[in-house]
DNA sequence: CAGGATCCCACAGGATACTG
DNA sequence: CAGTATCCTGTGGGATCCTG
């Protein structure tokens, strides 16, 4: 409105801490975030089970998510200061906000993810030597 | 259905390979792939002008991430063989079908990002010695 | 103009061992 | 049970230089 050309912009305009697709990616795109948020959906978990139902991750890494989740404000903790003790998470108000838009990528899996597999072996048959 | 109790799996019921959350953020989640996505939203648009629109990007990853995205069938390079060449990339109809779910998370960004600032601000102030 | 080829490093994330 | 603490490696991505 202010410019009164209509020339492309030759400034950047786009930057990552601007746009709001890089903003919540870089919430939710470290490797196990997004599996994390999902074992929270139907409801408070505790710590061992959630490393018990998802395959493949390590102490380390759990807690390491889950504290980035919690800083976040996304996931609250729980614990009951037994002996030993009893610790569970669940989503926040917040964090339940997420699953939205969540289900949508899920949601779109479901639909297109053939279709890009399906590419992948077009592009890399094209581009393999022969 | 076939486990006739109530008992919470023991065994890994969610993992990387098949949640629908985690395959769309491999796809996705890269450093530029979001802002290369964004700038493509409007139409067709040349690959210097995308490297200008996007701050801080550089030649090389500007490249390796169209090439991802041609692979997943996401984006299409259009080759105008003049000296020097124009070379053209727009998103396919796969790729459009993406940006609905994109903006679902763009729309989240507006929404609540700042109570995750916020939250991030408590949570620091809170386990920061004192 | 639109890239390709190299070199290099930080850091995400894995493996393992220990603890209140 | 629910974590810490270390050590270590792979690789995503930056910087730089070259080319049809």
């Amino acid at each position: 409105m202010t410019s009164t050309n209509s020339i492309k912009p030759v400034q950047p305009d786009i930057s990552i801490s601007v746009c709001g697709y890089s903003k919540v990616l870089e919430i939710i795109s470290n490797k196990w975030t997004a599996l994390v948020i999902y074992s929270l959906e139907d409801g408070a978990i505790r710590y061992g089970e959630m490393g018990r139902r998802i395959e493949g991750i390590s102490k380390k890494m759990l807690t390491q998510t889950l504290r980035q989740l919690e800083r976040d404000g996304l996931v609250q903790r729980d614990i009951t200061p037994s002996i030993p003790p009893i610790v569970a998470y669940s989503l926040t108000p917040l964090g339940e906000t997420l699953l939205q838009p969540m289900r949508e990528l899920n949601q779109w899996t479901r639909d297109n993810y053939s279709l890009v597999e399906k590419a992948r072996a077009t592009y890399d048959q094209t581009y393999t030597q022969e």
